[in-house]
DNA sequence: ACATTTTTCTGAACGTTGTTCAATATTTTA
DNA sequence: TAAAATATTGAACAACGTTCAGAAAAATGT
């Protein structure tokens, strides 16, 4: 029942997206298959091979999704208020980077299992998704650093970045018991966060 | 063709593991398989079902073999030398986490790939694999610390220990661009220790 | 020594999966 | 209205983890 006109292209595009995020959630990512998509949005699972490469391919549409997503919340002005110290914002940032990692855990796990070896394809947008994550944190520490040290601040801000995911990706899988009965996670982000912010500033 | 004393329980056991350990060497993880591995010890996919509940249950025991090798690395006398000041004796346990990393790359990404959630199963072993790994750093650290502050002692190493995988983690798996042309991975994670520890001195 | 029980191992079979592609149905073009 | 182009199908393929009745070997009992 072929019926090339009920959707264009496009449309059918975010079909398979939406429907596959629907199925993510309900069913986590080891529910997402090409069939049960087919099935979801009333078409034979090839046709999905007419939109996407491949279930990999597919995964990268998910996962700039997730980005999007990201991108607002540590966008959120309650994190770049400039009416609260810069440090306090940061916290705040962190915050909404671990409460993102638990309400979207699934989608928030993708990200970091998808290997990107598709050479072919066009994966520079992908990795502008992913640097643009680093900006309101970097523009957060500028007060620490002068104009002129905008490597030296960048540098600072993916490494901090880089730092907060680690606390939250070991804690949220479970790999390491980081808090004990004291503290929870937020607390040590926040020690992270006030140790490397100290240390800046000599 | 049974043969029952061929191999004991345990010899097949250590068969299966260093089997599968050869074979994600060659094909990589993707490449390890029940029937490949059935295929390389001559006996049948069954057999393997004998001796782990699941393949899942067998990754447990590769990434078994992967901690105690990277235990191995971070108690190197090379960087847990009293001679040397404890800053940098971090900075060389940092590489040769890096370089483990970079070495073993499958072995070290199936450690945070496996979702632990098989409940009946005891893996309290497990877990104690993993929060040794800490003890080293802790021991670094307590120039730092007061005799008293156990506690928080742990909690520094702990925080320090999860940034550095971060920064190893996104910059192995090329998720985001950390290092620029100026300065490589080994450069910033030296950069995250001398901030850290600087924040510690207050 | 032989018969019986117990243990070990097999390998075909099941239900999945991602993926392909000749065939078919529909739309567009001539 | 016929021909070409396009969209869609769904059966088929290879491979996966996993199961389990049955076969083979060892252990035990007599």
């Amino acid at each position: 029942m072929a019926r090339r006109n009920d959707h264009s292209r496009e449309e059918l595009k975010t079909m398979i997206i939406n429907s596959s995020w629907k199925i993510v959630s309900k069913h986590g990512l080891e529910g997402l298959t090409a069939r049960r998509i087919a099935q979801d949005i009333g078409y034979a699972p090839g046709t999905i091979y007419n939109l996407f490469n491949s279930m990999e391919d597919l995964y990268l549409s998910l996962n700039a999704k997730t980005l999007d997503l990201l991108y607002d919340v540590l966008n959120d002005s309650t994190c770049n208020d400039p009416q609260k110290k810069p440090l306090q914002n940061m916290k705040i940032m962190a915050k909404h980077y671990m409460d993102f990692a638990q309400e979207y855990r699934p989608y928030w796990l993708m990200l970091f299992n998808l290997e990107i070896t598709e050479d072919r394809i066009d994966t520079t947008w992908y990795s502008e998704k992913i640097d643009r994550l680093f900006s309101p944190l970097e523009t957060l520490l500028s007060p620490y650093f002068s104009p002129k040290q905008t490597k030296k601040r960048e540098m600072a801000a993916r490494v901090l970045w880089a730092s907060i995911h680690g606390l939250c990706f070991l804690q949220e899988t479970g790999k390491i018991a980081l808090v004990s009965k004291q503290n929870n996670t937020l607390d040590i982000a926040d020690y992270l966060i006030d140790t490397f912010i100290k240390g800046l500033s000599k």
